[in-house]
Parts: C-alpha cells; structure tokens; sequence
DNA sequence: GCGGATATACCAACTAGTTGGTATGTTTTT
DNA sequence: AAAAACATACCAACTAGTTGGTATATCCGC
C-alpha cells in the first residue's frame, strides 16, 4: 500500500460520509455504497468484515476529517477565549450553506437508526459527538475564569454538549424544512444564548 | 366501524410508534409492524397502501396523540404568559424519563431517513414538528409584549422554533449517551436562555 | 538479481434469506 | 346480500455476505 494511494477502502470510506448522510444508514445498501465509490463488493468485504463495521469505520474517517477541519479553522487564533468559543459558533453557522445533506452530521444521523440494536456504531457515534464537543471546553472554562462566571448549575462540559445538542436539533430541522435557514437561526439563538451567559453583547466576531 | 373498536388500523399506528422509534424507519419491517401490533400483513395492505403511507399517518397520529397530551398539561394554567413558556419547558423537562425509545420524537426520528428520499413523510413531520411549536408562538408574543421585550433579531416564530431544535438535539445526544441524563442539560440550558432572554431569573415552575 | 513463495488488492458471479407488496380467500358487520 | 375487515399463501426483487478467482506487489533464499 504505497503512501498516496487511493485505495478502494478510501474511497468507499468517503463515499460512506456522502451516501449514509443523503440516505440514512439502514437505507443506503453495500451496493449503494459501493457504486458511489467505484468498487466492487468483494473489495467492500475485503475491507470491512460486516456493512457495520464499515459504519464503525465511516464514523471514525468522518471525526478524523472533520477534526483536522475545526483544528485548522480560524477562531482558535482569538486571544479572548470567550471570542474563540462565539468564533466557534460563528465557523458552525459559516458551514450552514447548500443541500442538506452537504451540511449535516453523519454521526448524528447514523446514531439515531443505530443507537438500539448496533451497539459499536452507537459507541463511535458516541465517541465522535463527544470527542468534538470536549475541544470546546477549555476555551469555555477559560472564558469563565477570564470574565469572572462562576456558575452553580453548568459546567463547561455540560455548555460544550449543549452547542452540539443545537447543531444536532438544527439539522433535524432543516432536514424536515429542506433548507438551512432554519439551522441558522437557531444557531443565532445558540450565540445569543453564550452571550447573555457571559453577562455582555459582543459584535459577531469575523 | 363502531365507535370504540380498536381496529388493525389503530393497532398498528400505535405499534409504529413505538417500533419505528426503537428501530428507525428503514429498520422497521412491514412483518416488524404486524408483529408488534398483533395482526397480519393482509390487514396492514388492507388499511395502507404502502408502507411510506403508513409513516405518514402515523406522523398524523403522532401529532394527535401528542397534541392532546400537550393540551392537556398543566403549563396552560399560569397567569404570567413567561410563566406558560417556561412551564412549557420544564413540562419538556420532565417527560425526559426511561428509556430512550419512550420519550424520543417519532417524526424527529423519521425525517432524518426520509427526508431526501420520501417527500410524503417529511412534508407530514414537516407540519407536525412546526405545527407544535407553532403552539407556543402565542405565549412568547404576549411574554414579550408583557416583558417590554422588544427584539430585532429574533421573532417568537424563531424562539419557538429554537425550542424544538434544542429538543430534537437533545434526543440526538440521547440516543448517543444511552439515557436521558444529558438531554435534560441541555434543556436546562434552553430554559436559562429564555430566562436571560426575558431579562430575568425565575425559580422552577412546578 | 532471480525465481519461487506468499501476501495484498481487488473483481464477477453466486446464494440464502429478507422485503414490500399481491392475489385470493374467509369472516364479520351493516 | 353486499361491503368492510381481516387472514393465508405466495412472489419478484432486493440484500448482506460468500466463493473462487486474477493481477500485482513484496519477500527471501540463493
């Protein structure tokens, strides 16, 4: 396997994150999935042992993708951590553009159909929400210390699951409205929200 | 059809909403349907013509079924209208209990499989998903206009609508944690922001 | 540096079981 | 008697997974 190649595994991997976004899990059949890559199913089970490992798979390809994303995107350069974390919220709100099925959480959407009786998928799943969410927190504890919050009924953990919750919840709603405008304006009142927390209105960072 | 006979039909719309939310919709069998709800295949063919037809009455019966529930709860009563939308909420709060399948959102659950590939079912959790939260717009006007609240970025449309993301991504966040512990944070957080909103800290409604 | 052994990467055709849906009854209500 | 409300038996299409194979790369003793 020669570094630069694009195996058959990548490519089913990244039609993975397309496919299962646009058509759920359960429906998107190891046909579809390998049709949008270009390979046949022997290759598919060559790779993957099952059609749930590969989602097992899928959810690790999409946290390290989207990973390497949010680590390299621009509100992490803010000196005010309670900048970084509405930057945060202002890069999500950015992501909100074309189809549907471009903006949403495969993650999200594979947990849903998974959580009950595919017990590895939920656990990656799981892992990917959660992981994302914890890059939150120290910028939210530090933006605590920095302007003096110190709250008795939320932590930063528990903020940091709630910005997720909102994403989550607005991409049922743009699935059942078929467009992002509404996403976004839960998003605005997510950044609201941090705001009022905060005890101050700041302008919408860059 | 007498009055008071529980039929094949209403037999199998409430077996729907248990099964489909357990399983998910593509997950869920025809066979699957019939089983939970005691009848055969001959009897569902009888009442629905497909399967898709039957996701969407059973949105209809959802809507229904919880309609009434909600009309009926205690959050109505309260004099102050702030005091009907945050009673709303923590009427919200406190269906957060058992299982995962038990207080999940069925048509939040179908339209997040169906909504590229089956425009009947998510136009149906569409309108009942917006048809809900429409329900509490009344509230959030008066709750402004009793308040002096008098904002330009937001409408009570769009609060309301905030309100449904924010469970719809609490019931995400359940599924992937197994129970309901950190969806109750997250509305703890909705009902903190809709305090901050209206500019004032109240104690927990009973 | 060469030939054989072995491993990897992939493919086309097949299979056993499942799925939504149908055709044709029988029973119950009106 | 007629129609509505079911039940039984069945099917064509589809599904995840298997089988047996080929082409190419890698390893290794000599």
């Amino acid at each position: 396997m020669p570094r630069g190649k694009v195996t058959a595994k990548d490519k089913l991997l990244d039609a993975a994150l397309s496919v299962i976004r646009a058509k759920g899990y359960s429906a998107t059949t190891v046909d579809d999935l390998c049709a949008a890559a270009g390979v046949t199913k022997g290759a598919f089970f060559h790779y993957f042992d099952s059609k749930d490992a590969l989602a097992v798979a899928a959810a690790e390809h999409w946290s390290a993708t989207t990973g390497a994303l949010f680590r390299a995107a621009p509100y992490h350069d803010h000196a005010d951590p309670l900048d970084r974390v509405l930057g945060y919220v202002d890069f999500r709100r950015s992501l909100l553009v074309g189809q549907v099925p471009e903006f949403t959480c495969l993650v999200g959407t594979m947990v849903q159909e998974a959580y009950g009786s595919h017990p590895s998928i939920q656990a990656a799943c799981e892992a990917s929400i959660f992981g994302h969410a914890a890059t939150l927190e120290a910028d939210i504890a530090e933006a605590m210390a920095a302007r003096g919050v110190d709250a008795t009924d939320w932590t930063p953990a528990s903020l940091a699951a709630h910005t997720q919750a909102v994403l989550q919840g607005a991409f049922v709603l743009a699935k059942a409205k078929g467009g992002p405008a509404i996403a976004i304006e839960s998003v605005d009142h997510l950044r609201r929200y941090i705001e009022l927390l905060f005890g101050q209105a700041k302008g919408k960072a860059a």
